[in-house]
DNA sequence: CGAGGTCGTTCACAACCTCTTCACGCGCAG
DNA sequence: CTGCGCGTGAAGAGGTTGTGAACGACCTCG
């Protein structure tokens, strides 16, 4: 038996966080990810399903309280967004809370489902 | 074990309020609330079944005394109606009491729709 | 040692979201 | 009918987030 700092493998939809191992797979393909994506990766995907707000990222792959007008979680969650949609495009899994943070889960990459407007399919024009 | 502030969780047909996560599913999936309609929501919703004055729901959200022609929580309630109805259409949950308030309670849609689905339990004869 | 790359951080500006308030029209009660 | 209450769409202000680029530190290879 070996020790477990945290869950081994964490699973969303065609993704797999190995924390263990420093990697993640898109499909069984491995993303080519840099310390802090990896590190940002595992710190949203433990905490599936949830917001998690900046302050509680930053201090996690940070390790170091937030200062303000600190944008790194912003830029990092960018760079892992565009990654992600490169892998797996027809999913989206990291979701903005305006003025708390972000969620990780996995959901269809709906242009619906969004605002509460009128006019939805209106793209036939 | 954990203190719990009010309700943890607040159940009402197919949608669950979760105050404690800032957070409620509609089916299961997240919906897009901004915070004050979340906060209103929870207003509503931990009052299910009664009729609140809108003095009291100003008071709960925005946490000061309705002023005088303040239309904030009717815009809200629309706002809130729209994304419900959006997101499960069959059933109404915000009803209005005209000179009262508003009353929280998921209720079938009007069966009054020509639609051609499933009809079968008309309760209304 | 020097060139070229990767990575992390910070900046500046654009784009977006929320909240509030207004305006107009309908509906309900008296 | 008449008056107020409510539904609803829109616009503006202000704050938040998305995004591409610039910079410097560091690493690797020739």
């Amino acid at each position: 038996m070996r020790l477990e700092t945290e869950a081994e493998v964490i699973r969303a939809g065609d993704l797999e966080v190995r924390p263990a191992d420093h990697l993640a797979l898109a499909r069984g393909r491995v993303m080519a990810l840099s310390v802090r994506e990896q590190a940002l990766l595992e710190a949203l995907a433990c905490r599936q399903g949830r917001i998690v707000a900046r302050g509680e990222l930053y201090a996690t792959v940070w390790g170091a309280p937030l200062r303000d007008q600190d944008r790194s979680v912003d830029v990092y969650v960018h760079k892992l967004r565009s990654k992600l949609a490169l892998a797996i495009p027809e999913r989206s899994f990291i979701h903005t809370h305006f003025g708390f943070g972000y969620r990780f889960e996995p959901e269809d990459s709906h242009p619906f489902h969004k605002g509460a407007h009128k006019q939805e399919q209106d793209g036939l024009r």
